[in-house]
DNA sequence: TATTTATTTGAACGATCGACTAAATAATAT
DNA sequence: ATATTATTTAGTCGATCGTTCAAATAAATA
């Protein structure tokens, strides 16, 4: 029944994973984790049938099951398997803009960067399988956000940017609390909804600007956001 | 084969159809738009059946067939359906924008006001429906934007911002069009992501905002949003 | 090498999907 | 009242869904 998964899970005590984890030819697990991230992230959960998976992945169907389980659990799993290191470079993304001196502005400026430039690289720099993943996690953020299995990510996320919105509650004593919340959710709602690739802004630019340009969208971003908190300023 | 279609579309020379469609008991056709239209706005495309519909709708499968056709041509007819209500209702907020007299400032945040409030009280006090229906194109246009079969409604839209922007422009002749672009885009990009009714917002704050309350919501956009414009001024 | 464990194969399963139809019924027109 | 058209009913179609398993194979261990 679902001795399968033991056996996954079991024989951990042993050296043997680590050392098979890191071959040179792609394992079947990471196939079909990468296709899986691939399909779900363009047409979601609902979108995508097991099938579509293994064939995008090169392997028999079966394989999901034996090592994954249930499609759920694969869905769970794709979404697991970035978050640690996705979170850390925020993080530590976020422990830099901490350092940098100098006017209200500029800091505030640092702190924002921080929140939207590690996701901007991963999504530009860090290969297709980071930009499926963080598609993936924008198309969440409007969808899945509730079910059950999205719990302990969503936990974890929700952690972090209270860490950014303290950073920036502390930058602005003269604000009132709830109002650094609303920027900063404004800021979470734009970033989400640019990362789907959305080809919005290119039609409605009729093609003078291209939302696949997200180095320049990010300079916007920080101009547009950073000057979004001053007008509650006045207070 | 579609000759059920034919009887739909054909007996438009006669008068009946307008005098059955403003009945009181709601008609097979209106409860099944009605179901497929809180159904869709919550799983998508993929995550709802005909099945699920036609039981919501407490009608049989294959009314949707005989009404509709196919699925997607269902998909196309719930956005159909309130579209050309819903541009108009933004086309007269813009023209009744335009007539604000003021600061730069005030003429601004008049014109961002005339684009978020329709929306937001279409979707507080237009009762279920419209709220299904706005969070429906919320999630549109994360998803489904670039299927055939949206192309109408796309262009129509886009044609209905491309009218905000101008208007933005002409009280910014000082910035660069592209930027004025960049800002409407933020603002698109948030009031979207916003209007999936996701409870983000209620556990980041630990529930002291609710993102429920779209009147606050709007408020705060305002401020937001009209300062973030004045980012770019200088230059 | 022999044995055990891990992985892959190929095929099925029951359920559900969208699509479709013939016949029954209701509504409208003559 | 009769004929015509519109709608509803009840069911079936083949395709595809997620899931499962027994047997074959590969890999690791003894």
């Amino acid at each position: 029944m679902e001795d399968n998964q033991k056996k996954e899970a079991a024989p951990s005590s042993k050296t043997k994973k680590q050392k098979v984890d890191g071959r040179r030819a792609p394992k079947t697990k990471t196939k079909i984790l990468d296709a899986a991230e691939a399909l779900f992230s363009r047409r979601g959960f609902y979108g995508v049938s097991l099938r579509d998976i293994a064939t995008e992945a090169g392997v028999q169907l079966a394989l999901s099951y034996y090592h994954f389980g249930s499609k759920e659990d694969l869905f769970g799993r794709v979404i697991e398997r970035r978050a640690e290191e996705n979170k850390q470079g925020l993080q530590k993304s976020l422990q830099e803009a901490l350092l940098v001196k100098g006017s209200q502005d500029v800091r505030r400026t640092a702190i924002i960067r921080a929140f939207v430039m590690p996701t901007i690289d991963k999504s530009l720099r860090f290969g297709a399988g980071w930009k499926n993943y963080i598609r993936l996690l924008a198309q969440i953020a409007n969808f899945a956000q509730d079910e059950d299995y999205m719990a302990t990510y969503r936990k974890s996320f929700d952690q972090l940017v209270a860490e950014f919105v303290q950073a920036l509650q502390d930058i602005h004593p003269e604000m009132d609390e709830d109002d650094v919340h609303w920027c900063f959710f404004f800021l979470q709602a734009a970033i989400t909804h640019i990362l789907v690739e959305s080809t919005m802004l290119d039609r409605q630019s009729r093609g003078r600007i291209h939302a696949s340009d997200l180095d320049l969208i990010a300079d916007k971003m920080l101009v547009f956001f950073s000057a979004g908190f001053s007008g509650f300023q006045r207070k």
